[in-house]
DNA sequence: CGTCTTTGACCCGCGC
DNA sequence: GCGCGGGTCAAAGACG
């Protein structure tokens, strides 16, 4: 009877449905794990030869049936004991291969450094020939004719991306304004627009989910619905009941065409810290938005920062490519949408490494209020090459040192990241 | 009784 | 100016 209840337990877990593609993963882990450890536990307490001859006084059917149940938990236990064995040889090697990767970035980081301070230097030098030359072409107040001096007033305009890039101070709105600022007497009002419009701007979530609300870690309250022109569906509106007076708000809506993905609205920026869940998602998605802005923003003004995301803006333009996320840069409202619809894991890694790159090498921005650099999927065999040393982050840390104490939960953690590489196959089951 | 959801009314921006 | 559509408000009802 009661190996019955530990067969019934151990299968209880696996049978626990994934509530969506991007549904509290790492939130979930560690009760999958608990739950997992405890029953193989019981399973193993349980199957004694006084439990069998229990059972074998059971009627014939029953007891085969158990049977049957204790032979796939076995086979399930064997399973994950080489899941297990497999995870910790990639992650040892992961390791090693980050390690490498970070020494090589730090050395690149120097390099380049170095370099641009070279450059400074050259472009000092050639500079009043060339401020002779931009006085009589751009009538910019910014440039000369200011009273401050050849260098200072211009020295928060040419900062380059990459010096941008490794001030951990700067915000994403300093980010922008500082690569907006040298383009003229507009430079201001651009900044503001900028301000406004990332303020105001959109990060769009496709996912897959039969659910009405993806599970994002924060707490909503509805104030609105509505059918909007062209979808049959209503479109729902919350706002976040976390924080007092927190300006955050999201859109709800099923997909016209597909009514299985849930296209969820994320607008505002938090003013109260988040639970790690919400915060792994506020950051992946801020980033994501942030290196559009910055992108879109660069192309623009053909700024030197460009050079310096041209890696992650191309990156982040192959996944649009297929069609993983795309950019609708409307005046008002900018929005990205990052579609967690596709199957092909090659390309949510994809987009995992643009936008760690673009976390650890440029800036946080706070949009939707994270405030620390938690990516939330760090564990692939197609680890990001440049990253910010593991352990920075405290959520990357946790997880870390969960995996080190824990094998389980690393196990854990492998099914939750296949699930979240599979969403077709898992989410619909 | 307090909190949350529902839903019709209202506001506002945009295009014609 | 008008109509349309998206977004928000707030009263009423549901629920625990």
């Amino acid at each position: 009877m009661e190996e019955k209840v530990a067969v019934k337990k151990f299968l209880e877990v696996e049978e626990k449905p994934p509530v969506s593609a991007y549904d509290n993963m790492i939130e979930d882990a560690p009760y999958r794990t608990d739950k997992l450890g405890s029953n193989l536990l019981s399973l193993n307490l349980n199957n004694s030869d006084e439990q069998l001859h229990e059972i074998q006084e059971q009627p014939l059917n029953q007891v085969g049936l158990l049977r049957i149940k204790l032979e796939e938990a076995k086979q399930e236990n064997q399973n994950l004991r080489s899941l297990l064995s497999q995870i910790s040889k990639s992650y040892t090697s992961l390791q090693n291969h980050l390690h490498l990767e970070v020494k090589k970035q730090q050395q690149q980081q120097l390099s380049d450094l170095q370099e641009d301070k070279r450059q400074d230097e050259m472009e000092k030098q050639a500079l009043p020939t060339r401020q002779f030359l931009d006085v009589s072409s751009d009538p910019s107040p910014s440039h000369g004719n200011n009273g401050e001096g050849m260098g200072s007033p211009e020295k928060s305009g040419k900062r380059t991306g990459t010096e941008l890039a490794f001030g951990h101070n700067v915000t994403g709105d300093d980010f922008i304004n500082n690569q907006i600022r040298p383009e003229g007497g507009k430079s201001i009002e651009d900044a503001q627009a900028s301000e406004a419009s990332c303020r105001k701007a959109r990060v769009s979530i496709r996912a897959r989910s039969d659910f009405s609300l993806m599970g994002d870690g924060c707490q909503w309250r509805k104030y609105g619905q509505k059918i909007a022109k062209g979808n049959p569906c209503p479109r729902a509106y919350y706002r976040c009941s976390m924080g007092t007076a927190c300006p955050v708000r999201k859109q709800v809506q099923r997909c016209a065409k597909d009514e299985t993905v849930l296209i969820t609205t994320y607008e505002g920026k938090h003013n109260h810290p988040l639970p790690p869940a919400a915060t792994a998602l506020a950051s992946t998605t801020s980033a994501a938005l942030s290196m559009f802005l910055s992108g879109s923003t660069t192309s623009q003004h053909g700024n030197t920062a460009l050079s310096n995301h041209s890696g992650l803006f191309s990156s982040l333009s192959t996944s649009a490519s297929t069609n993983l996320a795309t950019f609708s840069p409307s005046a008002s409202c900018p929005t990205i949408t990052l579609d967690l619809t596709q199957p092909n894991p090659d390309n949510v890694l994809q987009f995992q490494r643009a936008t760690s790159l673009n976390l650890s090498q440029s800036f946080p921005l706070p949009l939707l209020g994270c405030t620390q650099q938690s990516q939330g999927f760090y564990l692939s065999s197609k680890l990001p090459a440049t990253t910010v040393p593991l352990g920075k982050d405290p959520l990357v840390e946790m997880v870390s040192a969960a995996i080190v104490k824990d094998p389980s939960f690393k196990a854990a953690l492998a099914s939750a990241i296949s699930s979240f590489t599979a969403p077709s196959q898992n989410i619909n089951n």
